[in-house]
DNA sequence: TATTGTTATACTCTATAACTATA
DNA sequence: TATAGTTATAGAGTATAACAATA
């Protein structure tokens, strides 16, 4: 959450008698650039969730397989980083991910730490039917921004550049 | 997530010398408006909570605080509609509140397997420095979005609508 | 039959801390 | 001393299903 985050007052329904029969009203959040943001981002993340959700599939691994597919040999601690959780919290995220056969970890051969990452065919080719699903998802998204996708995008960018 | 979810490049460092030296590359993504609601809403809710994050007040509870402030006499399940959270995960958040003193359970007078919700005036106190807090938040985020923040919001607000 | 709220239960995601093996 | 990765562990947060009471 940003700002926390109930949902659109749009789903409300069924409202008790002992309450005026009016929408859920969440004036004073309304205003809020942060509660905006997170009810559209839980909106969006179930939509495509619900769709992706193949047993198998988890949705939080497209985001590393993303990563490792765009950055091949990079560290657990690289895509720590670059998901923003621990390198404790990557540990069983790849050990799913490489029973499963889609991800290879080599050690790396100048630092004796060091795993080094990268998809196999296998990871490829699973990673196609979450990147296609993922630009259908986005293209609804895209349907509704409509023209002011770019400057859109640009906000969102800024808002996570400098937020932190 | 929309698109899953990887955190910005920018914080990418310390890349493994298999790679080359630039930052990670999250191309394919870089494009997708589900990708950058989900970048921008992790980084404004991890400063948000980081400040919010005092013991006693779970940032989970802000946003029921707020939904039961603005409609008091909802029911469990008006409130579970209106965070979109199941009735069940509504039980212990209520629990936790009015263990507190914060949230007051009365029964309906009309249908008694209704629980009707109100904040204590020691609920209204407490959600005073959280508004408070909230609204500093986003008068950071105001200051990132600048005089496009309505129809920035207006966009968000329609992701949120259109997407389900 | 349907709805409200509770309980039991389980699952996912995440983090902290302590550990090892390296550097 | 510092870093890479693992493990143990714990805590949020959430959901499903079954249930009792009531509508």
């Amino acid at each position: 959450m940003s700002a926390a985050g109930p949902q659109p007052p749009g789903r409300a329904a069924g409202r008790a008698p002992e309450q005026a029969d009016t929408e859920l009203n969440l004036c004073p959040l309304d205003d809020f650039v942060g509660f905006a943001l997170r009810v559209a981002q839980d909106a969006s993340f179930r939509a495509f969730a619900k769709t992706t959700d193949r047993a198998d599939l988890k949705p939080g691994w497209f985001a590393a397989m993303m990563v490792i597919h765009n950055n091949p040999g990079l560290t657990q601690v690289d895509l720590s980083r670059s998901i923003a959780r621990d390198k404790s919290s990557v540990t069983p995220l790849i050990q799913g991910l490489e029973r499963r056969g889609l991800v290879e970890r080599r050690p790396s051969r100048t630092d004796r730490r060091r795993m080094t990452l990268r998809l196999t065919a296998a990871g490829e080719a699973a990673l196609q039917p979450l990147l296609a699903h993922a630009m259908e998802h986005d293209r609804k998204l895209d349907g509704i921004v409509g023209d002011q996708k770019a400057a859109f995008i640009a906000l969102l960018k800024k808002v996570a550049d400098e937020i932190a």
